[in-house]
DNA sequence: AATTGTTGGTTGTTTTTACAACATTTTACG
DNA sequence: CGTAAAATGTTGTAAAAACAACCAACAATT
């Protein structure tokens, strides 16, 4: 494994504060794949393992058997992907792919069950990470059930957008996202978004151009 | 604390495996809280802490400026709330609304994250049943954005549907929401609901009667 | 610069939903 | 048992979204 791979690993959450990552790569028998653009890196009904992008950016997927896609998020550079498979030993029902060429290491999930045996401090602080992970990704789904949960499209982008600018901390910023793609996470129709979008825009609640957004504090009173 | 609410709380999954409860309450700093029915058991913004119910049921809820509600889930006797919050150290963005007279047992926040100091296998394996339960819960928000991302009432009420018999093991089960629940839980409008409801059974994909439910296998061709 | 493919925007039509108002059934309770 | 209250079902209408087909802008390639 190369100085810059293992770099990216111990920059990821899941590796913070541990001291002997390449102990820890061995444990839970780590293996460097890669893949190219359009690729699925991990599909529906796999062995759950843990998978920490070195290289590229993916996006989480489901669809459904009438091929509707509903994109879950996008993970860029040292972020993860199947810690809650793994953990809840549910079978994997999402889709890892590949949107540019990707390396990516892949932790095993049973060994990842296994503690080294020697209850070692890097093992302790490994679950806790794991933990921290895990809890901030389903806060992070909370918050797009919130989105889901908007009657109308408009309702459904304001929620978005207005969770993102507080994110970024800015009112401007970039999504993302490409219009079809901002279509399949809010689960709307990618005409009928820009149509809202062109209408939002009308109305002074924000200006966009592609996947740059303002929004206005006239936000306030929509 | 009484020896039922120590065996309720031996029972949630939380502390599945754990030698001495007993001790852990006390690390944890646990108090027992009593709420009626109707009353806020955890409102937004409070201080993060596990929630275990020991007697009674609750809702998880989420409001936005204009009232609408959004059922996240619902609660029974030694099921748990708050996890994510308190892992995630994130703001707490849902309120918890006791169903029925409730009793339940609080675990301080901040103490959470500071172990005993020993070191010891309780806590080791606390730490653990807390990965496996928030897992749960993250998957559990996975399928249910399955369900929101769905365009049309009838598909939301056949992914809610489906997904509830698989769980249940039969085609023909009782779900744990009243009408206006099940709005609420797939953000759609109840008599929009009630109406589809009777289509679907016209259309013989399901037969139901209240919250109890029977789905036909001719919903495969549907 | 021309070509091709991708992405985003526009418009009109059909379907679906939200909303409101009311009818019916079920439940709680005096 | 009878009545009130709550829950569920029904219907009609207005609003919104999906869908489809097309156009415009932009990017990449040669």
């Amino acid at each position: 494994m190369d100085k810059l791979t293992l770099e990216k690993i111990a920059n990821s959450r899941l590796m913070q504060g541990i001291s002997d990552v390449e102990k820890m790569m061995v444990c839970f028998g780590a293996r460097e794949i890669e893949k190219r653009s359009g690729e699925t890196i991990v599909g529906y009904g796999e062995k759950a393992s843990i998978v920490i992008i070195t290289y590229g950016k993916a996006t989480v997927v489901s669809e459904d058997y009438f091929g509707n896609r509903n994109i879950i998020n996008k993970l860029s550079e040292c972020e993860i992907y199947g810690a809650a498979f793994v953990y809840s030993r549910h079978e994997v029902t999402s889709r890892l792919i590949a949107d540019t060429d990707v390396r990516a290491v892949m932790l095993d999930g049973e060994k990842l069950h296994k503690a080294c045996g020697e209850n070692c401090a890097d093992h302790t602080r490994f679950l806790y990470n794991v933990v921290k992970t895990i809890s901030q990704s389903c806060v992070g789904f909370l918050e797009k059930t919130e989105h889901l949960s908007r009657r109308t499209t408009r309702e459904k982008v304001l929620s978005y957008l207005t969770a993102e600018s507080i994110k970024k901390g800015a009112t401007e910023f970039t999504i993302p996202f490409s219009r079809q793609e901002l279509a399949d996470y809010l689960a709307v129709d990618r005409s009928a978004l820009s149509s809202e979008l062109g209408r939002m825009q009308a109305d002074g609640l924000i200006c966009f151009k592609r996947s740059r957004f303002k929004i206005n504090n006239t936000i306030l009173n929509a």
